[in-house]
RNA sequence: GGAGGGGUAGCGAAGCGGCCGUAACGCGCUCGACUCGAAAUCGAGUUACCGGUGAUGAGCCGGUACGUGGGUUCGAAUCCCACCCCCUCCGCCA
């Protein structure tokens, strides 16, 4: 959520923001809504205080023992008129929240303006594609080939859009989170966190998926419970309603989870092979930073994410999310496209953001610097990978002439040893 | 699922219809005294949010908040109802 005093200063920033952002939210509307939310509020609380005044007379009354009752009879009346007014004035600032509960965030002055995915902008590369001298297969394919991944039974047993992995391809797929965990709790600062699957619907709306992406996520029917559609969703949500103390800043907490989305208005895209899943595994990284520390902690945490794919030797390259195409809560973006030769192209494996306040104040997480007021921390998310599109990238860039996969060095000793899957 | 206890400031905790919410008391924190310095001790200060007025500051005026939402009442932390969460015991269970 923005800062409602913001808009009331400054309607005209956010004006400009959203539509960089392409919303058609109008910040007018929103004056108007907030500007009868005042009036009424006004009006309630001089007659609250009037109220305050006379019962704190008839107070007085009966302990000296005087007759109160036309005193009683006014205040029935303007008690009336109070509650009709309350009632009125809550309304008000349900729609006022309604509203600025549906506004994305200000992109950071650095962020490029550009109206979609095409005009991101690349800051970084890092490996050389490897060139082949036969036709690189997809990583469905391959998997399917080397007998480690069955669609048609994820079918069977539940739908499109799921991957059933055996053998050596389960094995890699916890290989693969296990050695990011470990990368981030040993050679980085992450507290790791096992945290429930399902959150209900006050966390979802503090992350920012709700009220307005209610149609990405999958609810239980009989609870008011959702699937987490990312580890960012109980690990931002972790001190939600807490006060830190500055010293502790930043914080920072990986997790593995599986993450579940309906993938609503993607039918068709990316529908071969485990880009697209309705679930799949990925090692999430949170940070709360103080507010004058966070971008810097973006490239921190980018540089967590970046260090995975070199290690994996994988090849990818960095853009910066132009305002068009970034993510509702954030402030900044950085993408990381990891190379996939079969489509001769980069796609995304993992997202760095920096949210700022936006979060925070949804959520409601301050600190509170020594002796001074608090304020809200800022919040960074990064996927630090999703172990589905890092196998994608490992069949794809170490696949062999003869059909079998070279594994990255790294991984062997999470593999038992296997430093090559073999056809069979 | 059953029985009981509880949810009040950063933490612990008192209050159980108006004189108690800038919320007793204790801890913590900030400043000061003492000290070469520290500890201990002593003194002072320290809730958040919303509205009005200021400069998106300070101050001042007003309002709201005692798990959440309703109700009773002129007035609710306090009485009633529903729900949520925590603790103890019992039952069931991976």
């Amino acid at each position: 959520m923005i800062d409602l005093k913001l808009v009331q200063k400054q309607p005209e920033v956010l004006a400009r923001a959203l539509a960089s952002r392409h919303s058609d939210l109008d910040v007018n509307e929103f004056l108007s809504l907030d500007a009868r939310r005042r009036a009424l509020l006004s009006e309630v609380e001089s007659l609250k205080s009037q109220r305050n005044t006379a019962s704190g007379q008839v107070a007085a009354c009966k302990r000296e023992g005087r007759d109160a009752s036309a005193l009683l009879a006014e205040l029935g009346t303007l008690s009336d008129r109070i509650k009709e007014l309350d009632a009125q004035t809550a309304q008000a600032r349900v729609d006022v929240e309604t509203w600025l509960l549906r506004v994305p965030n200000i992109p950071d002055a650095s962020v490029p303006v550009g109206r979609d995915e095409t005009e991101n902008v690349e800051v970084a590369r890092w490996g050389q594609p490897r060139s082949f001298d036969f036709t690189p297969h997809e990583h469905g394919d391959l998997g399917t080939a080397l007998g480690g991944l069955d669609f048609e039974r994820a079918a069977k047993l539940t739908g499109s859009r799921f991957a059933v992995s055996l053998g050596w391809a389960a094995r890699l797929d916890r290989a693969l989170a296990n050695f990011f965990l470990d990368q981030h709790t040993v050679h980085a600062d992450y507290l790791e966190v096992s945290p429930p699957y399902m959150v209900n619907r006050t966390t979802m709306t503090g992350t920012g998926q709700l009220p307005k992406f209610e149609e990405d996520l999958f609810r239980l029917a009989e609870w008011d419970y959702y699937l987490i559609p990312t580890a960012e969703v109980p690990l931002t949500n972790l001190h939600a309603g807490e006060v830190l103390e500055e010293a502790q800043l930043p914080r920072a907490y990986c997790a593995a989870t599986p993450c579940f989305r309906s993938e609503a208005g993607s039918a068709g895209k990316d529908t071969r092979g485990l880009i697209r899943m309705h679930q799949f595994t990925k090692v999430e990284m949170v940070r709360f930073a103080h507010p004058d520390d966070s971008f810097n902690q973006l490239e921190i945490m980018t540089g967590h994410a970046r260090r995975l794919l070199e290690l994996l030797e994988l090849p990818y390259r960095v853009i910066t999310l132009c305002t068009g195409d970034m993510g509702f809560g954030a402030a900044k973006t950085y993408d990381i496209e990891v190379w996939l030769p079969a489509q001769q192209t980069y796609r995304e494996i993992s997202s760095c953001s920096n949210c700022i306040d936006f979060q925070a104040r949804r959520a409601d997480i301050r600190f509170k610097p020594k002796g001074g007021k608090s304020a809200f921390v800022h919040t960074l998310n990064g996927s630090g990978l999703p172990t589905g599109r890092a196998m994608a990238a490992i069949l794809e860039n170490g696949q062999q002439k003869d059909g079998s996969i070279v594994l990255p060095k790294v991984l062997v000793p999470y593999m038992a040893g296997v430093e090559c899957i073999e056809p069979r």
